[in-house]
Formats: C-alpha cells, structure tokens, sequence
DNA sequence: GCATTTGTGTCACCTAGGTGACACATAGAG
DNA sequence: CTCTATGTGTCACCTAGGTGACACAAATGC
C-alpha cells in the first residue's frame, strides 16, 4: 500500500481552484480536508446518495458513471489528479447524480462545501449555493439530460424531450398540458437529434397512442402517460 | 408592437435567482439592467462572440443551439420566462460556446455579470470567476461534448474522445502522446455511446491509419493525426 | 384573394451500428 | 507456472434511423 501523500500548501496552490488563493485560505482549507485512500474499483458514492461533500483528487483517476434503467453504463467523465468533483454539493439539497468509483487507486481529500466557499469567497455557503441554483445548475440539467439520451431510443428521447417542454411551457387544459410554443417538426429534431421525416413519424404514433393532440400547431400532451410510457418497458 | 414591460423589485423577485436578495439589492441590479426587444427569429449573440453579459428573460422564448461543422443545427435549450441566460459570462475570459435567438419576439434584461455577482454576493468578481471555474466549469465542458456528439458518427466521437484524454491523461513519448491509463474497450464504449464491437474494429482501423498505437494494455495516440481526422473531411 | 413559402405525412431505399457467438490473447491470482 | 478472469478480434445477421423524393396542408405575404 501507497504511503500517505503529502498534502501542503504549494501541492494544493499548484491546483487550478486554489491557484488565486492566500496561505491564510489554504491553511484553513489544509486543516479542513480528510484524505482517504480508495482502492481501485472500489466506490466512493453512488447514484441517490445525499451530495453533502466535495473531493479534491490528490493521486490516480476517479470515473464518474451513470447507469441507466436500462442497465447500460455510461462513462460520463474522467477525473485526472489536481481537479475537484463532486460538485453537485454546491448546489443546495442535491443528490449525487453520477456513481464515482475509483477507476485507478486514488488519494482523494474530502471537504465540505461550504468550507471551501466560505473560506475562499467569505460569504455564506447559502447565497453562494442560491446563486448557483438560479444560474449554472441549468447546465447541470442539460448535461443530465444528453447522459441520459445516450443509448435511448427516438421514442422515448421524444418522450423525454415532451415531457421536459411540458414541464417548462406547459398550460394546464382540460385535455391536458397545452405546450405555449410553435415548435416544428423540425425543431424537435433538433432537440433530440433525429431527421424531421423520422421525428413526424413518431410524433404520429404518440398520437395514435394518445399520449398527444394537436389543436392548430400547437400541442397538447399527456404527462401521465408519455411519464409511463418512459418509464414502463424496461 | 408590445409596449415595454415593467421590471421593478416585485417581478424580480419573482424569479427563482432573486428570490432571496434584499430590497437594496435587487434595487442596484433594476438600475443596472438594460430592457432590450428582440423580435422572433432575432439573433442575441452567436457561438464565438466575447461572452461579456448576461440576459435575464422577461418574456417569449429564447433559443440556444449550436451549429456543427458538418451544417447540423442543435437544438441545447429553450428558455421560459424568469431564467438567467448567457451564463458562461460568469466564466473568465470565455466566448459564447452557443447561439442565441429570439424564439418567439422577447423582452429582454442585460446585465454584467460582474454587477450581478458582486451586489448580490458582495465579493470581488475576479474570484468568484475563479471558484467557478475551477469547479462548474466540467460541467459545461461535458455539457459541450456531448452536444457535440450530437450526430457524429463512431469513428469521430471516438477520435474526439481519444484527443480530450491525451489532453487530460497525456504524457509526450518519442511515438507520440502516451495515456497512461488502463482503457478497455469497453470503457470506451461507454465514453462514447457504442458497443464494444464496433470499438474493437474503429480502434482497429485507427491503428491501420497509424493515428494509434499499443504498448501492451497502454495507447499511444498521435494527436496531430487524430485533429486532423476531425477537422477535414466535412 | 391568390401565390409563395414553410411545415407535414409517407413512401422506398440504404447504411451505421447493435447483437450474439466464438476463437484467441493476456494478465492476474494461486 | 498454471488456471481462470478479462479483454480483444472478427464474424454474420438484423434493425433503427438517415436520406431523397414527392404530395398535400397550412401559414404568410402582397
């Protein structure tokens, strides 16, 4: 087994987060961080768990991963020595989107979030953490999203893609959630990364299915079912 | 033509950004923001341009896409009313990695995101840019791969994949640039959305191309060779 | 109101890439 | 050094979805 590594100021000042830092911060952050050592393939958290904590990786190679209800894998990132990950705790009440196992045997320091922010920035953990939520997190989202839509189907990236825009444009109606949008063929193509003639088929048999209307150009979606449809058959 | 909107302290506080900040705050931010119309199908900004401000939306509905080389639209987000938009200006130094246009016509607030940062935190841009960057940051990176990927065939995600690891794991060799990683190909399935099989034989074929070589399980990738692949041929 | 442009529906055809199967290579574990 | 696990190479086959083409419908401009 690897002897512990030194962690100090200059190793940590070397890192592109703590670059900008003073010794005062990083001696408060040094003191703050616990290093931990995990074997290769072994799991640092999963999918679910609560997203309390922040990890900076001291040494060998951290993978994030997803697995899909399908019970594909997909490799979302890899983790290379000097960065941060486990990000989702800066945003308030996440849970760990993404499995994080050690992809090689890693050192890897763990703090809290605030911590980080309050001692780098001097400004409440919660203002830091709201402003995130309102501005970056739709990043967060998106890249949620296109990890999802690997290895899915048109039909249900088109669920998925239907039941987002419902979310965001949605009407309630008596039929169902109305989309206050002129959105094409095409555009939803666009969304979901098909061509427009494959996207007006299935789009014709959702609503075949009844999982969609359409009043003019504009549409009229079932959240239950399209939420089933998705959810249902794997 | 619709008349201009009124934006004061209640409407901001409104949106989910805001929901938190005091009078006085959200009072600096009023007198900084600018209210700009933008008719349907309008353009904000484009991929490329200075990424210096940052748009609040007051109506309509923005659009964010991206054009690939190979002439393929991408459609990454539609905006609903009440969302900050143009987020990588909380970013140092970036440019717009996305287009933006006016959906439907749209009213909309401008704003530098150094006056929204530093009335509602209190602390210096430049850091907060900096914390940023060394955290979130990923995320819009993987958010921007995997838009890339988008309509890509196997054989360019792949190289695409190959080049950002000898970014990130590369060591320079006589041959070329070393990973010095354990990838099985079925790792790289799972990076890049595809099975196994097809991995083995594009792998395969780099190899012929000369853009790969093997030293035992490690790769060494020829990363001109591989930029080269990617660029020409559309 | 008509004419033009933009969107929809539906073909027939073709190809990239998924799948299963199996032989062979390699690398750890004992 | 041998045995077992894991990884690689390569098939033949199948299917989701891309492409081009064209008819029809619906908006939009004039």
């Amino acid at each position: 087994m690897t002897r512990q590594p030194v962690l100090n100021i200059m190793s940590l000042r070397r890192m592109k987060t703590f670059a900008r830092a003073s010794d005062r911060q990083l001696k408060t952050i040094l003191s703050e961080i616990t290093l931990e050592r995990f074997e290769r393939r072994t799991t640092l958290f999963r999918q679910g768990d609560p997203s309390d904590s922040l990890y900076v990786l001291v040494s060998g190679v951290i993978k994030l991963s997803l697995r899909t209800p399908e019970g594909e894998d997909i490799l979302v990132s890899l983790i290379s020595p000097g960065e941060l990950f486990g990000i989702t705790s800066l945003l308030p009440g996440m849970q760990r989107p993404f499995r994080s196992e050690a992809f090689s045997d890693c050192w890897v320091g763990r703090l809290s979030a605030d911590t980080l922010v309050s001692t780098l920035l001097g400004v409440p953990f919660a203002d830091f953490s709201a402003l995130m939520d309102g501005t970056v997190s739709r990043w967060f989202g998106l890249l949620h999203r296109y990890a999802h839509f690997q290895g899915l189907d048109l039909q249900h990236r088109l669920a998925f893609a239907l039941l987002e825009l419902a979310q965001k444009f949605g009407a309630q109606d008596s039929r169902g959630t109305l989309l206050i949008l002129q959105l094409t063929h095409e555009d939803l193509a666009d969304l979901v990364g098909a061509s427009r003639q494959k996207v007006t088929e299935h789009m014709r048999t959702l609503e075949r299915k009844a999982l969609l209307q359409r009043e003019g150009r504009r549409l009229i979606v079932s959240t239950e079912g399209l939420r089933e449809l998705v959810q249902i058959e794997h």
